[in-house]
DNA sequence: TCAACGGTTCGGCCGTCGCCGAAGCATTTC
DNA sequence: GAAATGCTTCGGCGACGGCCGAACCGTTGA
């Protein structure tokens, strides 16, 4: 009754066919012009323009103008999140729970989700870290070890200019095509910049998918001290791994959370 | 385009002013008759009627038949979780900012939250099982130590029992009335039910703030060592708290995600 | 300056959906 | 059995909102 109101406006936005499809383009974490969501939505560039216009007002995403294009992109990760779990409640729907994920290879192989990585490259990643004992991973959310932080601040990544911000700092999120746990929040978002950052992946036009450049297969692989079998899908099985006594980072520089 | 269609008949289900009114009644926890539902929602008897029908065929909520009374319940933590999403996002919006929370004292004090309780006292619960070593905080999630594990074996909570679930163990909500993280999860549930279970507090009729009994009173300040003052609204600058080195858990007992 | 292009605004059409009154079942109570 | 209660089904009304064609701005490039 008291917030119910709101929550039903910002549901009901999210509650067109054409919106959604919008807002799921968007998920990939690239700006995107007015154009291209019509085309991803399916309707006309006036349709799309009345759309957007209530997205933007209603601060569910957010514009950029850039000469004769608009730019438009969520506006915020809570607003991400949102969708995420709107997502996950449409698939344990009545439907099918079966279709497991995206048939495009690539797309299994790594894309973006919003602003991280997902897929085989970043599920081997997450095992990776905590494999070496420079996370520690929960139920949703992943705690950094001292030695993590380190590990880090090596690979170019300052946590503590991370910490700084209000937003998680390391949270995970449940892959859709592996059905398994991987980087988000913003060491994710960190992750996957440093990556672009360094030229061991790119963008792709047209798809979520990355692609995984000549020094990446090197770079991953050593830095991150893959297995070499990471692009075969991974068994539920491996999942489990004790990790060794490592030191616990302070509390006070993870203690964020956000639900 | 292919999960969009999808996401969209969830969102406009909980997009209607009526029915989000009812699922955030339903966010209480608690079975609701159809005709508690009505008076939530503020339409007669044959407008809500029409409303459950159409949620429980999506599977957002579930029916049970009790006498000539109907119950309905949200079918799955997945859309509580959901809806709580969208209530940070419209929290967020374009409105004020700072109407911040309830102003029933009672509801502040301690409440449900779907499954889990809510409000100073879980604040204090969360803020002692940290500060004692039984569980580390991160970002969203949580971590049950060795010894953490012992004291809710202690308390009557079996977790060897929960993890058979698939259910995220443990997880953490950010309480909207004093912007603080507690307990929620399995490990939340489990904690509300114990509590009701051994008596310490109550549910009330009409409102999702729930009573503290004389017996609780003691036992959550001895059991769990509360502070004196944990019914003073918390200070921000408390939340920092150092923690002795404990043992780690074996990290496949905690390693599930879901988002 | 003019054409091309991306985007928005306007106006009107049409379908969908929420709403309630009335009637219909089922269960409980007297 | 009859009345009361809780809930659902049916039917029709009314409004909100998505859609597109057409016209309108602003930027870009020749």
């Amino acid at each position: 009754m008291v917030s119910g109101n709101t929550i039903a406006e910002v549901a009901s936005l999210i509650g067109d066919a054409a919106r959604a499809n919008m807002l799921s383009a968007l998920m990939g974490g690239q700006a995107l012009t007015a154009g291209e969501l019509a085309s991803h939505a399916g309707v006309t560039a006036q349709t799309t323009s009345g759309h957007l216009g209530k997205l933007a007002q209603a601060h569910l995403i957010a514009v950029e103008k850039q000469g004769r294009h608009r730019y438009y992109r969520l506006a915020s990760p809570e607003v991400a999140h949102a969708i995420h779990a709107l997502m996950a409640v449409a698939a344990d729907g009545p439907k099918r729970h079966h279709p497991v994920g995206p048939k495009d290879e690539a797309l299994r192989l790594v894309r973006t989700c919003y602003d991280h990585m997902a897929g085989r490259l970043a599920i081997a990643l997450a095992d990776s870290l905590t494999g070496n004992g420079y996370l520690l991973l929960g139920d949703g959310a992943g705690l950094i070890t001292d030695e993590g932080r380190r590990f880090f601040c090596d690979f170019g990544i300052d946590l503590d200019q991370l910490t700084r911000s209000k937003r998680p700092l390391c949270r995970t999120c449940l892959d859709w095509s592996e059905r398994r746990p991987h980087l988000a929040g913003q060491m994710g978002a960190a992750l996957l910049d440093r990556a672009l950052g360094v030229g061991w992946i790119s963008r792709r036009e047209e798809t979520r998918a990355l692609r995984i450049t000549r020094a990446g297969e090197i770079g991953f692989a050593d830095k991150f001290r893959l297995p070499s079998d990471w692009r075969i899908a991974p068994s539920e099985t491996l999942m489990v791994r004790r990790l060794p006594g490592s030191s616990i980072p302070a509390a006070g520089t993870t203690c964020r959370s956000q639900d």
